[in-house]
DNA sequence: GTTGAAATTGAATCCAATTTCAACTATGCT
DNA sequence: AGCATAGTTGAAATTGGATTCAATTTCAAC
């Protein structure tokens, strides 16, 4: 990520310290902007003036704006996936725990940089190999569980196609939330204030949920105990 | 929608049938240049080519391409909740059959025009007012689960707030899902043949395991019977 | 068929932003 | 100190596309 010679993505070379320094400052001003105003309103000019350079350095380092902001969101993305090692405090056979780290991570890349999480989304739309490369990550990130479930599910004759699309599935439900609640800062979501810890344990709960058609252990909820009430009570009928 | 003197949005006068044709010609022109381009893409030449009318003629009708973007979304919006009728030949008591019918609407949209589903993510980024417009109706069409939630589980100390928060997370699943599988056509869940059917099925029984806290009843099942074996079996404990 | 408003044309103009580049400054090396 | 190379500047040129508008055509009314 840092100093090394050679710039980091086609033939922008980098020789002097100066430079490399130079580099990071345009990109570190470029997750600024980016944070604040999203990828389609940033111009080149917002970069070079939050880093205080003239207009012309940027293309000394970088050709367009799409190059730098994927540059700056993969740095991003590997920083956040950096701290992936928060599972590692939690027993593998805790799997209410071990998907609570998983979406703690996620939840706080929202909660931290909702700015940024918008422009990946902004960039993924934009292109398709960045899409693809996000997508691949998203799915590498859901491997573990996917490659687990035979084990989990032993009876269960599921192909790890069909795996792939339940775990999607209960995934995406995270992400559709946590953006209009961080992102878009919906109204109707913010009528009431949650707290991080909570969002994270409702997600988590309703992931388990779906999962393995059971609550978590009570003893490990904090927030939501409201949740594991939520369970079809006497026969399956009514009528509104 | 159709011919109403006086344009739809603004002060753009029609005074004549032919006027109000042409108006109409650009819409559905620049429906189909959003469905194959996006809006990002789409540029004022490309609509009234394809329209097949001179450059300047946009500006008879329309202000920018923002506002006409915005007029086409949302007549495609109410055509898709027209057929929302769709629900209209199921029990009220049939809740996994509901749900279907809901999850039916939406991915049939998703097949038809992912190009136009696209559109919707990019101008809700864009402009927050249309963001917000269509999260209300996101919302809306929650609302007949998140009110009857305290009936349907009159145990459950559990807030309307609360209730939309989950509601938001299981409708939500599904977004995740389709946006990958139709407007990217993600290679790894597209690794294996999935139908529309499946799809949904897949969606819906998700969302009720989420919600019921079970598989919802087996012979209403087709394509899915995979899902219904997924469930914790022995003691909660694994030691990959 | 004449008239005047509405619709339509497309080339000319404008504009915001990108891109270039010749001049200038800083730095490392001997 | 002097030279060569890297880094930096900002104003000028270019670009891609939006926007304008005077001229032309169509149409309904009389």
């Amino acid at each position: 990520m840092s100093a090394n010679r050679a710039a980091a993505a086609g033939d922008f070379p980098v020789r002097r310290a100066k430079g490399a320094q130079a580099r990071e400052k345009l990109k570190l001003a470029a997750g600024r902007v980016l944070e604040r105003s999203g990828y389609h309103a940033m111009r080149i000019t917002d970069v070079t003036a939050e880093a205080g350079v003239a207009t012309g350095l940027f293309y000394h380092y970088f050709s367009d704006l799409k190059s730098l902001t994927i540059e700056v969101l993969q740095d991003f993305i590997a920083q956040a996936q950096d701290l992936e090692k928060i599972e590692q405090g939690v027993a593998r056979s805790d799997w209410f725990g071990r998907i609570k780290a998983h979406n703690t991570l996620v939840v706080n890349s929202y909660a931290k940089r909702p700015g940024l999480m918008r422009c990946l989304l902004q960039m993924a739309d934009e292109d398709a190999e960045f899409a693809a490369a996000i997508r691949a990550s998203f799915v590498q990130s859901l491997q573990w569980l996917v490659e687990r479930m035979p084990r989990l599910f032993p009876d269960a004759s599921c192909t790890p196609h069909q795996a792939l699309l339940v775990v999607y599935s209960l995934a995406g439900s995270g992400e559709t939330l946590l953006r209009d609640f961080f992102i878009n800062q919906d109204a109707a979501l913010h009528s009431q204030p949650v707290s991080k810890e909570e969002l994270i344990e409702l997600l988590a709960v309703m992931f388990y949920r779906g999962l393995f058609l059971q609550n978590p252990p009570t003893e490990q909820l904090n927030h939501t105990h409201y949740l594991v009430q939520l369970q079809w009570q006497p026969a399956p009928d009514e009528t509104t």
